[in-house]
DNA sequence: AATGAATGAGGCTTCATTCAT
DNA sequence: CATGAATGAAGCCTCATTCAT
């Protein structure tokens, strides 16, 4: 994860000084990182962070932001997959491809943790969310499977359920035992979409002798 | 949520101090919220709360006991529920007796955080979740409904399946708009449960036909 | 040592409170002992040691009261000692005989170290030296060791010698090596006395055969 | 005293801060002297001290280890004197010089007070009053005055000997009246290493006619 | 007489932030 | 642009002392 292309100017020290904060942040949470320590990590001055971001909560909301991008990436790249299966699939295995899925877990917990207690974090991670369902609920409702659902969800309450799940198994990834191996992980997400999408999307017929 | 009976001495204290602190913890989290509000918000002086916990981490542990206690009673409660469909709804709706759910789902969340951070928390919610997909994973294989399953999911899968959906509710619960009310949240969770119950456990005949 | 003997009323529960101090005292220094710390050692509550205390500033002044009758006992009972020498060594292995002598080297320097900021624990840290000097003084001038000295050194500059060395054995004491045994403490001081006995009072011709 | 010149980087400051602490800790001594007491000292804040020091044991650490150097210093010097007399009367008033006798006799006093009970300081004073013992022992060895002596006294016996006696007069000055003056305390010390130094270097023929 | 719960000031330390260089 | 020394408020915790029981 973490691409961090800032799309104007002064791009490298921002990166950087992202690139710093999200290490440090996913080991030790927010309120657990001291701004020497970003700085330390980024190998910068402390000083110089405050001239590319005006306080903490400026690196954190930044972050935030970056994070909402990279799930706007997520949805455009879905949007590709050439079956509903596939897409789906995306979202749930999106957070395994960084070094330490755990960490990544902790990350996003703690934006979740954040957003509960600050209105402007919330909202973001509010936004996010919505755009995650509103996205996957299209993709559901156009796809061919949906044609021939028996059941009476509909494609917005699917794409709920489907969230829900996946933000659930990542609270679990982010307390998991430190002997699993990111693999493991990412299986137990793999497993749990298809059932997921047998249950929902597979024709009577298959289910029956299946 | 939050009983703290603690079954031996000195109940009364402790039980306030807890109380206290999961106001703070809840509404701050557990980094932003000092001895000085737990003892403010306890109408005692800090030096107090010494008294009856080590330090503040121990106060955060004896919480995260507490939660642990209350998910075992819930799990029995649940046990004796007449029907699978009402002991999953239990779990779903646990969370929102408490006065103020968002709160509650704020806490938890927090929990999650520090546990992915703090080895020892780490296994403690990893024991309450282990227990609650156990005791699920009987309920659920005890049930009546389990005999007519024509889809391939296992029992443990079909928990595995409703906690992490639980939890991710909760988790969206936790950045609710404020507007939102109890009641609606509640409505939700309620929904998700019958959804996926429908989906995993009804009959055949009945999906084709409904 | 560790007499405290209070000649008056309440004799016990102050003895039983001086003798916790001084242990507690002597093991950690007066500042670092909390006033929980001596009612812990002495088996009672806090509250009970400022029944007979003022505050913590009476029961150190108390044991310095103690500290001072304890030298002037010593004092009477050199007096009466046989020879010089034999009153010289019993000022010199005085603090052997408790059960940890670096303990009770401890306690002196920090007598020392008070008094060195408490004007009111000077005053009594200097009255102790100055009858001691005043009680040896006499007794080296009525010896009859005495009148065989051929050095220019009076009475009064001899009991000062000895007690500066002795004094300064305390302080070596204080910090010594964990592994020596109070036995070692006790040869080396006598060992000392001795030596300086020699300078001091030996007759010449014994000095040039010996 | 308090040279504290750190040999390598930021020295200012630190020997600032040391200079401070010293003033400190000789007028309150080590535990009754707070963090904020040595910044007020040093006119600077809290917080810069810990730019230079992990914490309150370091700063008193830095300083024993600065009295440790100072008394290497002042060994050597004392190998350059031109008699062995000389070379005792600079140990024996080598605190004099300083502002206040009586502060540095506090802070030795103390020095061995933290000793008796942390044993990284009682080794640290061991390893001090070692090397003083060694340096004087081989100063007395190697002296003509070493080949006259009468008794049966060996170096090293005697540079105990003539210590003892120094740190003992040390812990008399720590309490001593505030109306004696520096001078007063300087002439008594000399007047002690005379004497003393009469007793073990004086040829019997003077000492008979003296 | 005795207890120990309760207080709150004060000590050590950290850290976000500023600013002179 | 960049540094890192400097500040000081604030957090955690201890402890002398009091007081209701």
């Amino acid at each position: 994860m973490a691409s961090f292309r800032s799309s104007d100017s002064t791009p490298d020290r921002r990166e950087q000084i992202m690139r710093a904060a999200m290490v440090c942040f996913a080991k030790h949470g927010f309120h657990q990182t001291s701004m020497h320590d970003i700085s330390g990590e980024a190998g910068i001055s402390v000083g110089l962070i405050y001239r590319y971001f005006e306080n903490k909560d400026a690196v954190i909301s930044a972050m935030a932001d970056a994070h909402k991008e990279e799930i706007q990436e997520l949805l455009d790249r879905a949007r590709q997959a050439p079956s509903l299966l596939e897409a789906l699939e995306l979202f749930f295995t999106a957070h395994c491809c960084s070094d330490e899925r755990q960490i990544e877990c902790a990350f996003v917990v703690d934006l979740f943790a954040e957003g509960s207690r600050n209105p402007g974090m919330a909202r973001l991670v509010r936004d996010v969310l919505d755009s995650l369902i509103d996205g996957v609920t299209e993709l559901i409702a156009q796809s061919p499977e949906m044609r021939a659902v028996r059941h009476e969800m509909n494609p917005r309450q699917m794409a709920e359920l489907i969230f829900a799940a996946s933000r659930g198994l990542l609270m679990r990834d982010a307390v998991d035992a430190p002997g699993t191996s990111d693999a493991e992980r990412r299986e137990r997400q793999i497993e749990l979409v298809r059932s997921l999408w047998r249950l929902l999307f597979r024709k009577e017929s298959e289910s029956i002798y299946a």
